[in-house]
DNA sequence: GGACGATGATTACACCTGTAGTCATTATAG
DNA sequence: CTATAATGACTACAGGTGTAATCATCGTCC
């Protein structure tokens, strides 16, 4: 699986949330702060299709695309290269680092507590 | 803080880990798996310094090289990006996702929760 | 004192990325 | 039928990155 850029990701995002669509209708759902152009929006089509991220299908003259790989694994694969880089390997470093960044409210900290619990039953 | 590119972070954590270095220090302690020759090892460190993460003092006609970016913060910086852009910038859906994927262990529960008891004190 | 080795500076170059513009084709409105 | 609009394909181009090679300089060994 290629690595998906930074851009190439809110494109990605536009159809984790709603496929398949048109390139015209990913442009409308980009997020407006990225103020792209539809030809760019065109652009990072045709690089995550080269890239096998997206799939298309013929719809009369147009495409309709559609993600060709799951948002979990993607998400599962960065997430994961950065606790590697950066932690080790380890998550247990990541919350101490982000509570001593002060990242964690008491809310958070209940709220992680219920899931581990879950988790262990 | 300029961003620094994956590369370059190698030579960072290099010189995290132990400084003052001169270049040719540098390169014997970057992973051998990046299998880089001495000049590219040149460049990171050219590219650093001019990026403002590290810092430099002559010694004599070389250069002893030292982080001038606190490790602390850079992974701050990045794994607050990450959490932001993958899990809406909370914590909770990271370790719910990082637990789905059985990243976590019994162990590793038992050492978060342990950690957020002690947050909570 | 001249060859040699180490060192930072400069240059190289291909690929990726952000950000489009242009072109050829085709459906469509009139 | 013809002008127009939409669409994917192709082209463009600057800046970042990985990965060096080359160059000029200076200290050092014989």
């Amino acid at each position: 699986m290629e690595r998906i850029a930074e851009g190439e990701y809110a494109v990605m995002e536009v159809l984790w949330d709603e496929a398949p669509l048109t390139a015209a209708e990913v442009a409308e759902r980009v997020p407006a702060e990225r103020g792209w152009s539809l030809a760019t929006v065109k652009t990072m089509l045709s690089r995550l299709l080269a890239k096998g991220a997206l799939a298309h299908k013929e719809d009369g003259r147009r495409y309709l695309y559609r993600p060709a790989i799951v948002r979990e694994d993607y998400v599962a694969e960065e997430s994961g290269r950065l606790i590697d880089r950066m932690f080790g390997g380890r998550l247990t470093p990541l919350v101490a680092h982000l509570a001593a960044r002060d990242r964690l409210s008491p809310a958070d900290i209940e709220e992680i507590e219920a899931l581990l619990r879950e988790l262990k039953s």
